[in-house]
DNA sequence: CTTAATTTGTTATAATATAACGTTTGTTAT
DNA sequence: ATAACAAACGTTATATTATAACAAATTAAG
């Protein structure tokens, strides 16, 4: 019988739910702090942590921003295809869920031969509220 | 009468031609090594001519790699519209021209009300060569 | 139980990037 | 030409992000 659902570890669990909870995309030393009472003390420990949840889908890598956000999508056809809206002012970020866009991207097709697996696009402008001020 | 085409300083110069004779992204830290015997000492002083490079858009910085890359579409529309094909064995890196794709993504719209202003796009695969070993 | 695989804990260090300061150089307008 | 301003420079120190290396503990499977 194959364990299809995959059991997180305790680190594993400790860093997603703080991620979960957080409003926006947390930094890896910003997550070590928070959970240094709840007995992780290294940054390898928050890495390993970390490298897994994106793995699995759990969570994504905002790459401009060297920071973590949870999926919101139930985990993305496990992170093959992401795209993030991130405001250049108060930074907010959020995950861009458009099935066409995501088809069309995944269908792409570049002229060099190269086939893609993967993609991850990030939009930056100024969110509604920061427009309007 | 006002300067159009801007001039580069002597250390935008020396940064420029690093990365425009490479065959791939180069780190900045590998970029401030190659160009010690020129006079540039200091991290700094090479992150300063790459930031004003990236404004300009003679290079684009490839995120998920922390690597800058010489602007192969003269310019990019000031790098306004960015996207590349990096292949995940060789870690080469190309930027992808196709006027159907920046258009698509420069005139999509968030739900959200948000009016994007720029978009960053990085597929991963495995390139021709790799593909066949 | 045994073996292999994964996860953990820990220390140290590598790699990437910016702060703060004062100086120099280049541009613009009088 | 020179005063005023902006951009670029040089330098030192430090902040931030991420991984190497190794041993111990835990878990999953046969
Ligand atoms: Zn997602
Ligand atoms: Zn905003
Ligand atoms: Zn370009
Ligand atoms: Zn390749």
């Amino acid at each position: 019988m194959t364990q299809k659902q995959e059991q997180l570890s305790k680190n594993q669990q400790i860093v997603l739910s703080i991620i979960e909870k957080a409003k926006g995309p947390l930094k890896a030393y910003s997550i070590l702090y928070n959970v240094q009472k709840k007995g992780i003390k290294a940054p390898l420990q928050v890495y390993r942590a970390l490298e897994k949840l994106i793995e699995i889908g759990k969570i994504h890598k905002i790459e401009s921003k060297n920071a973590f956000i949870v999926c919101k999508n139930s985990d993305c056809e496990i992170s093959k295809a992401t795209a993030f809206s991130i405001c250049e002012k108060c930074e907010v970020v959020d995950e861009v869920s458009n099935v066409k866009l995501s088809n069309y991207l995944s269908k792409f097709n570049d002229k060099k031969g190269m086939k893609f697996k993967r993609f991850n696009l990030e939009f930056f402008g100024l969110c509604k509220r920061c427009k309007i001020k």
